[in-house]
DNA sequence: CGAACAATTGAACCGATTCAAGATGCGTGG
DNA sequence: CCACGCATCTTGAATCGGTTCAATTGTTCG
């Protein structure tokens, strides 16, 4: 008798919008298994500008995937001082930083409203022993992060590391079927400042250099790419800018 | 009938010296284990000075444990220069990054003298589907990997990424039994200057200053920390420095 | 409409790099 | 064992990129 593989038929899952869409969908499922899935996935919470998913030092025990709206995950270090350590888009899982350790070294806040899915690690994780694919999955999610992790610790400039975090924004929403030269940013200015170690000024200036240059067109919070091209140049794309 | 789980009992693997250790030896073993690990893993090749494990764009099929001496992990971008993206010291996994493609990022290169395992990647992810505690360890450990590089992106000041470089280093000396106070750096100030992004003058400049305000001693490749918690506090460790 | 906040712009400043020597260590061969 | 030569490391002075500070404009919302 084949193990129940639950995962496979979430709504939200199933259809390839997350994640782990990718790897629910070969591998087989039925009515049935829609019961056990509801367990692990708990579908729908709802937030708003600024709530908080999680914070820091509260015990680790979900993982979640992005349904709608952006989260930010938040770290603080010893001075008090706030670092961004990463934007999350619709389709995109967050929280696996915390799999080492019992508690979350991060927070994870809403930026704007916002929608996810929770999931349980424990139970993701017995899954994963059961279902061999999305074992490899989940290896190959956080391998993905590690390398790009790698990549940005090597961006010298300001102009590259904006440039390669526009890459990076437009390609995630590409893979997910957006279009990847029009998007929202939904972040402020600071955040993104933030995110990139740069004074909210510098990202001020360089994006009205790279609307001068023909790369963009930002309006708020709204941006067009023009020359994607250009902007993988500039970024240094270290081999696979996918 | 319980599977067989063989790299709990590989001469290396099993006496707690490597990242794999410390799964190895709980999940209980048996001689008849040993021969199908030696499939698995294939110990001791030697490396010289300079000379490479893996190259960027070679396929991904190993990843290493290390068994002396150092490696880096390098990283080359479109305009041709070099980044530093790890040195990996005796007992720690690499090539990790690799998973998610089919072929590697980046290249790993011996510092001096030095020797590893080499375990295939598709067999350790199957041994990963039989023993859960595995599965679990090998996520933890990109999961660690994750949380520090994002907290190696927050770093600002060349003082802040050095410190945090060395009590980095001094954890991870720690970790194995190795004194955490006392040990060789290996690699040469160019490489730890271009592992930080920046330059090795700058490194020259502030291993003076560390000297000077009594937090470290350095002659050439030997470094003594003297003041462990003032270091730590200079890195803004974010909470859990370890 | 006005208050509060976010983003932009300009000018002064500072940290880190760069460039150019000089010192030190290290292997080689006399 | 010392002298030579190469490579690495150190040290100082000039420069540059990005930040900081301060003021202005723009946007959102009660």
């Amino acid at each position: 008798m084949e193990p129940v593989i639950p995962l496979a038929s979430a709504s939200f899952l199933k259809c390839g919008q997350c994640s782990l869409g990718k790897i629910c969908l070969p591998v087989g499922l039925d009515r049935d298994d829609m019961n056990s899935l509801e367990e692990i996935v708990d579908t729908g919470r709802v937030f708003q500008e600024g709530e908080t998913v999680y914070s820091a030092g509260q015990p680790f025990e979900y993982i979640f995937a992005v349904k709608s709206g952006m989260f930010k995950t938040v770290l603080n270090d010893s001075q008090g001082s706030e670092h961004i350590a990463s934007f999350h888009l619709p389709g995109e899982l967050f929280g696996l930083d915390a799999i080492y350790s019992s508690v979350h070294g991060s927070s994870a806040v809403a930026l704007g409203t916002a929608s996810l899915c929770a999931i349980r690690y424990k139970d993701l994780e017995n899954l994963a022993t059961k279902v061999p694919g999305l074992q490899q999955h989940l290896f190959s999610l956080m391998s993905k992060e590690v390398h790009n992790s790698f990549t940005k610790l090597h961006e010298h400039s300001v102009d590259q590391k904006l440039a390669a975090f526009l890459v990076a924004l437009s390609a995630r929403y590409k893979q997910r079927g957006y279009s990847e030269t029009r998007f929202h940013l939904m972040m402020a200015r600071r955040d993104i400042a933030n995110h990139l170690n740069m004074a909210p000024e510098t990202i001020s200036r360089l994006f009205k250099r790279f609307q001068k240059d023909a790369l963009i067109e930002v309006k708020r919070t709204d941006l067009n790419i023009l020359d994607l091209e250009a902007l993988k140049e500039l970024s240094g794309c270290c081999g696979s800018c996918d």
